[in-house]
DNA sequence: TTTAATTCTTACAAATGATGTAAGTGGTAT
DNA sequence: ATACCACTTACATCATTTGTAAGAATTAAA
């Protein structure tokens, strides 16, 4: 069963859309409070976010952009602003459909399985930052290229991209690779981040893989410091 | 530079969206001719499609589902006939997207630059049949599971699959493998025939290669005599 | 039913690729 | 200057892929 999560701030419109959803049989996730928006979505990890425009605290264009960088969580824009301007902003900013309220319940229930039926299968793909990476086969796909990541540089990459532009341990990297933190072989791990460097730098990845010397490594863009 | 074919019967119509996808920098393929529409559509192999769905000869709709049953070019309807029915019907067939006419010249392009970002590096993604496939590093993906298949696997099921349906012969087989058509070594492609059954039967997959005595080979679906 | 052709199965060996190990080099902070 | 940490390279081991070969099973026709 699906988990649709509803940004929306009059209580009357979210509780109908709440309704309409149950009823078409998904689980529905309500926030009420708008500090923390994003976060909280990331918290509930839905499997699509509906997504009112004009919101008190944030800008629902601003919490959408946040969104698409951080995670790959499909958003349907559901607003009442009809503006062409609007719609382009929010297909621009990556929102997957714009769909404007009043709006017949079918329309809404088609278009969000829809966008369901294009996230399936997905499920086990890891979407960061321009990278999209199978988290079972550690197929990478980038800028129309796709290779094959060898067991260890596919945890590698995967749990460097999961920590989100954090500094990585190398004991969490440990554990990704053999499942245990104890009596670390910092060569072999070693060994394995320099080969992960030389395959991403073979695809001319605009990313590199930065040590933080006592600590672990980071994944940062090129360029910056 | 992105090709989109446009399949629309009146004239003045096509002409004006001809006129807008080339001021936006498209390559335009007009239709017609709608006698056999899918097939000059697929000889074209657009990026994308716009289609009308009151057609002379046939229907919209089933020039879209036959486009989603043989190709994975992205189809965006654009109809006049502003109904929830038709709406709901054409989404239900695999169409990406759904306008009525008439339409903003920004919307449109609006939609189509978004669907066309959401098909953007499956350029070499092969999707028949429910299955999808890597082209380049044979990763296939099937109801949400994913394997790497090893080379020749990957090959001959590659070849197998833009047969569509057909009978595929052991020469254009061994020519994928091998590269040539002579000195044919039935028994290595008998071997690796095999073993992609196996694969292939492992992911509980509904298709099963049959053999044609003295032909070749034929994926067929399971059940089908 | 018999026979010959074709297709399939299985096991094995060579080639390839992934991984850990080890020894030595290079860089950095105090 | 020194000690510590990070990096490079080469090599041995292990797993996987692939072609080969020999024999079993299936099919079609007499």
């Amino acid at each position: 069963m699906k988990r649709i999560a509803i940004v929306e701030d009059d209580v009357f419109m979210r509780e109908e859309l709440a309704d309409i959803l149950l009823k078409a049989n998904y689980l529905v996730d309500k926030i009420s409070d708008f500090k923390n928006t994003v976060s909280q979505l990331l918290e509930f990890s839905p499997d699509l976010i509906l997504l009112d425009i004009n919101l008190p605290e944030a800008s629902g264009f601003q919490i959408c952009q946040e969104l698409k960088r951080k995670s790959a969580i499909p958003v349907l824009v559901l607003t009442s602003r009809d503006s062409l301007k609007d719609e382009l902003q929010a297909l621009g900013l990556g929102a997957d459909e714009y769909l404007t309220k009043p709006c017949r319940s079918e329309k809404l229930l088609a278009r969000i399985s829809n966008v369901l039926k294009r996230y399936e299968g997905r499920k086990n793909m890891l979407e960061r930052r321009g990278f999209l990476l199978d988290r079972n086969t550690y197929t990478l796909y980038f800028g129309g290229q796709s290779v094959i990541l060898p067991n260890n540089q596919g945890k590698l990459l995967e749990t460097l991209l999961t920590g989100d532009a954090e500094v990585i341990s190398k004991q969490q990297l440990s554990m990704a690779l053999w499942g245990t933190i104890e009596f670390i072989d910092e060569n072999a791990l070693q060994v394995n981040i320099t080969r992960l460097k030389r395959t991403l730098s073979e695809l001319g990845m605009p990313y590199q893989i930065v040590s933080i010397r006592g600590v672990g490594y980071s994944l940062k863009e090129e360029g910056n410091s």
